[in-house]
DNA sequence: GTTTGTGAAGTATTTCACAGCC
DNA sequence: GGCTGTGAAATACTTCACAAAC
């Protein structure tokens, strides 16, 4: 995978490989469930073993971003994860904005898990004027020209996408010109986005294409 | 990645990486769109542009599979697009269950994505008794404990999972133990399965930390 | 005694580049 | 002239293995 960012830390110079990035958040979700179980030291051969990683890939995707463990006791768990969720962002809030408000759009609104993670939907939108000016999930659908005056408004950088496949390419193209960096696509589509805005794609379908290919 | 699946092609072996294999399914995605359209011959470079990848690479991915290209012409369309879907076993209906029928699994029921591309959620279980005995998007909700009879009655290979974390693990084992060797897991957590077994997490909120880096 | 952090070694994956074919 | 298929080269990523720290 490419290289993605620079990380100066005394003075010295490295970058990070996105796949190591995309990594850290399994880490936090496991950091945090020995966090909240009392845990309060872990080694990376105990934190590999509860995520099926080996203990020397932690141990080198941590060393990227400095030296958080004791040797012969480990990583404190707290320490660790707060240091993790500083290096991520995730010690903040996001603010997300949901484009799609169909069924698929509903349902990923009314989705408890993204709130308590700190990513919080604060506006909609949709190209459909019925839809337009209705309240959804609590919040008032927004119509596809106010983009850029509500992802100001609210200091949105995060997007959801749940659209359909025709609509994509032009939500996408709309979104980076409002600025936003990084874009959750729930549509089966690639749609082209510079390379400063991240995407990921979220497909049940092409996971069980993926896997169709090892069954019997 | 590790490698996965032995293919014996004119008596040659080869071994194909799973990330090739995990590839295929989005050129079967574009190939689909390219057809639909009329399209009858496409480059490694144009199919390359659709999908942000070098032609070198897809070349290289369809080669562990066979020779399906004219040099100078490109691919057949609908050739390609049937070769790759034969090697994926794509065409072939499954069918899935769906574990879990909370506010998540409706949804998933309810998604009209998958039956069209082959994939019939034909079974549905719930640990929960005021669950059991539902109609649910035309499934009858099944208690847990008859899992191995229904799935050996529909010849169920597949399942999607949408548990609490809590019941994830359990349910994973009681999959792999009536037979299941692939299974969708939308719960926010990684259980533990035996190798020959594969697993596709979906988790948005993960996708949305492994971006939250690169945002100013 | 245990476990980290990390260069070095080992694999895996991608890209190059060109002969061969249309 | 254009494009595939593919060894070889280049790059990326993972694992090893051990000195240093506790």
């Amino acid at each position: 995978m490419t290289s993605e960012r620079i990380v100066a830390i005394f003075g010295a110079t490295s970058v990070v490989p996105e796949i190591v990035v995309s990594r850290l958040p399994q880490y936090v979700r496991a950091l945090t469930s020995l966090n909240d179980q009392g845990v309060s030291v872990v080694s990376s051969q105990q934190l590999g073993d509860m995520i099926q990683m080996t203990p020397a890939q932690i141990r080198k995707d941590l060393s990227y971003f400095g030296r958080f463990g004791k040797q012969g006791r480990g990583y404190s768990v707290k320490f660790l994860l707060g240091e993790l969720r500083r290096i991520l962002g995730l010690d903040r809030a996001w603010k997300v904005c949901l484009v799609g408000v169909g069924r698929l759009g509903r349902a990923i609104l009314s989705y408890p898990g993204f709130g308590p993670q700190g990513f919080d939907i604060v506006a909609a939108f949709d190209a459909d004027p019925r839809q337009v000016g209705q309240m959804v999930g609590g919040i008032m659908v927004q119509p596809m020209h106010r983009m850029e005056e509500v992802l100001d408004e609210f200091g949105i950088q995060i997007a959801i996408v749940a659209v359909p496949v025709s609509q994509v390419q032009e939500v996408f193209s709309q979104l980076v010109g409002c600025g936003v960096g990084a874009i959750v696509n729930y549509a089966p589509t690639n749609p082209q986005v510079p390379h400063n805005v991240r995407v990921r794609n979220i497909d049940p379908v092409l996971a069980l294409q993926s896997m169709t290919f090892y069954l019997s």
